[in-house]
DNA sequence: GATGAATGAGGCTTCATTCAT
DNA sequence: TATGAATGAAGCCTCATTCAT
């Protein structure tokens, strides 16, 4: 469920990397994420993720420069692996590579639930510094069903002269809203029935003019 | 541009109301818009709300009964606000509506782009404290294109099957997150080319099966 | 004893500066010279600085900006008052009055030796930060010296081609090595003792080749 | 250059000293020596000097028992090699063997600058922990200062009643104060000239009534 | 009504030291 | 002999809040 973070910092401290130093990062970051993604970055002390982790607040150090670096572990991971399920998702036919991408954003979302929020309220942050979080999510996501519109409207499937761009960008963000709704307001409906309103709206939009 | 935000604390402290307090408490909300909007609330301190407001720092809680009550009144306003704008614009013929609705909500992101990413970042946020800022959103905001939707289903211009709070949700997602990309990497494209884009998603929706 | 220390940062920041506020700036101030002065500025904490002046730690942050602001009040205040005691004691014909400087050098160092100590360790220390500070002996404490070299050389008491920059340096270390020494070895010396070796040195400089 | 610390921290502690274990204690001394005469004690990190010295920093505490003994062990060096150069300066006659002691600690200052700041610091620092190190200074190094106006006394080049003590005091303290502006100031000048000063001051306190 | 000095809890980070390997 | 992961005390600083004026 929580594969390892990047499994050193790369920088130029030459840490041999030992297999209790792998648990201790893991553990941490493991922390990190379940603090970080209920309650935000800002309100997540240091202390409260060395105290989950079970390890001592040096060790937080030890392990990563900071609170800054374990966040940006944290949303460097996320983006990737919501990415990564993305990109999977999109093999085959291009129509029902969207469905099934826009399924695999739901199951991302229902899973993953508070990273998902995070990354949200993260990608539309405001501030250079955060810019680059952004633009991940953007390049790596967004651009999963980009290349996909791109491909369709290549094929024909779509009006070649559609906006791809903003088109992805609204199906992603669609998607996304109609998710997060969904766990907050009626988890208790299943994931088909989300699923099946979100591509009658795509196959609509597929037929546009 | 700045309503004034409720009159009072409404609690049991019995100050007396009079034009000057009013007065005050209008430049401390003032300044407590701008700066929340901007930075976030944990960035934001008291110290340079009072500043921006021309005042000194027990001012504030004079006025307001500590940060967290400035913090709410400032959402409710944005929430407010925004669900005004939307309704405002979905007077009518339905379809007409829609997009006047689309395109209120893509000025409205425009306009208020700071306070836009802090009432998403807002909504999406897990907890119960927070709980009330998302539903008022989602109850006034995403409610007055609910409402738009089952007028649209009534006279049969959408099929009467589809969900419409699900649909709903997705179309006020998709327009938050093509516009708050939209600021953020071309804000130099007129609202007209955006607003497009949109329409045409929505126009293949409303013909959808 | 205690002058006060510059009345306020002087910064851009409008404190109106209460007869309050001015009682704790010294008292802090006092509080900062007697402990950093006896075990220097790394091993002197905040913390210890708050509790020696009777107040808490936060109000040390809200009368300076930081602990460098503290101690450069202090060095600053040492190097005025040292160098404002040299210049006092340089009236008078330049013969007695270079004997008197000395002396005054040497009460100087007597009566506030914890803070003498402090300000040699300063002024020798290396680095840009501290470089200033240097500087600043330099051109007050030393220059004091070196004007009435300068004019005892125009006046034909000392050679014309002695390089006064070099020797009032010398006859200040000479004078601080001297004092230090004495304080720290055979306190119970009267200064009389101390002083009159000093000057027959430094006549003895005085009528050199 | 860098003369090995002593052997063996001759506690308790029985560890066979092999000549692979005095390889590492020395190149640990020595990274000590150029990090903390550089930056100071407290701002040198155990961290670090062994990095520097290209060993894990637990082999730090395997070689002395902690950053004090380190440190001890630097003063202590340096003092003695300070003194040394003294006392090899001061053979021959005694009157060129002043001149020539002088010149021997402004070589030794702008050789190790930083190490003399470190010494000067130090010797001057208050706290009985540290009497030590000004004790070692005084008999050591301005030790060699006053033998040989001791023995200028027994000539009769000077007066026999002046203070020798003190006197050999003042010529060190002379010579580092004007030897450390030399450094910090005009660096660029030749030491012939700063000697050269020097020397003529002396030679008027030579010649002192 | 308004002020601003004072507070103290709490946050982030550094670092000397220990200890199992 | 040497290592390096882990520790926790201690340091500096921020800031929401209180209260006497």
């Amino acid at each position: 469920m929580f594969p390892s973070p990047p499994e050193d910092t790369g920088c130029a401290s030459r840490k041999p990397v030992t297999a209790r130093r792998q648990g201790t990062r893991q553990r941490l970051f493991e922390a990190a994420v379940a603090l970080i993604s209920e309650q935000g970055v800002e309100s997540t002390s240091v202390d409260r993720i060395a105290e989950r982790a079970g390890v001592a607040k040096g060790t937080v150090y030890y392990n990563f420069s900071g609170k800054e670096e374990l966040y940006a572990t944290l949303i460097e991971w996320g983006v990737d692996r919501l990415a990564g399920d993305l990109r999977a998702a999109s093999a085959g036919p291009p129509r029902e590579a969207l469905f099934s991408v826009l399924r695999a954003e739901l199951e991302f979302i229902g899973t993953h639930e508070a990273l998902a929020r995070l990354l949200m309220a993260e990608a539309w942050r405001t501030g250079q510094a955060w810019y680059t979080t952004a633009r991940h999510i953007r390049d790596d996501a967004i651009g999963a069903i980009a290349e996909l519109l791109d491909s369709m409207a290549a094929e024909g499937q779509i009006p070649s002269d559609l906006d791809t761009g903003v088109a992805s960008s609204a199906l992603f963000g669609m998607t996304v809203t109609v998710a997060l709704d969904w766990r907050a307001l009626q988890p208790e409906r299943p994931i088909e029935e989300i699923h099946a309103t979100l591509v009658r709206m795509a196959e609509g939009f597929l037929t546009a003019p």
